[in-house]
DNA sequence: CGGTATCCTCTACGATACTG
DNA sequence: CAGTATCGTAGAGGATACCG
């Protein structure tokens, strides 16, 4: 967390100290800012969730944007899809460890939202 | 942070534990997840910075970008913006004490994803 | 310098229906 | 149940030019 600032010769701010950290952030956010994805981790911070289930907790979702979702997510190694059952088939969806890494984040997010009643 | 899920008769989630939560989640989202916005705040961490000088530190967004995020931010008490000086023109734009309530938030998120490689 | 205005493309997202 | 397929629209965001 530098402070230092870098300035040209008359005193204006170079691109040397542009997207090298800051760009960590807008690629952090594809990951975990897209519609619905921090909803999805966050309500499978307590364990397994079926497919359908997640469709009724994210109630303003669509079916194609949760699976859309999902798919990246397991794509990034941050979730795993589990066949429990068949007939009538049955999935679960879980957080991996790395998933689990980006639940304080999300959770300090929720908490700074609420406390501070974002609309 | 409570650990209780609710179920119906069935076993499966009800929407009664859906977008009571997780919506502030969304909601946090959608104020400093734009694209470029988390950079912006990131880059006045450190004081008041010219507009173009953040265009020249946010290498890849257009002027247009720029302003639009810098007018929401401003709008939600996140930014100041002062005109410092005229002919030529000169405008600071500034962390409020709110938006600088969101930098820990953005800076875990960059170590999140510099330390896991993030692409 | 600090923006606006204009145009244009593209894709994200929603709604709906269908399937193994 | 757990998805796919198809279609349609809005608006996000880039490129460029212009302005006070």
């Amino acid at each position: 967390m530098k402070a230092r600032v870098n300035v040209d010769e008359r005193g204006r701010r170079t691109a040397s100290d542009a997207c090298l950290e800051p760009c960590s952030i807008e690629r952090g956010m594809r990951v975990i800012g897209g519609k619905w994805t921090g909803s999805i981790i966050y309500h499978l911070k307590d364990g397994p969730v079926r497919f359908n289930d997640l469709v009724r907790m994210l109630g303003g979702a669509s079916k194609k944007m949760i699976d859309q979702r999902l798919k990246e997510l397991e794509a990034r190694n941050m979730v795993t899809r589990t066949v429990i059952s068949e007939r009538p088939i049955a999935v679960n969806y879980a957080l991996t460890d790395f998933g689990r890494s980006a639940l304080k984040i999300l959770d300090d997010l929720r908490i700074w939202s609420e406390s501070n009643n974002i609309t």
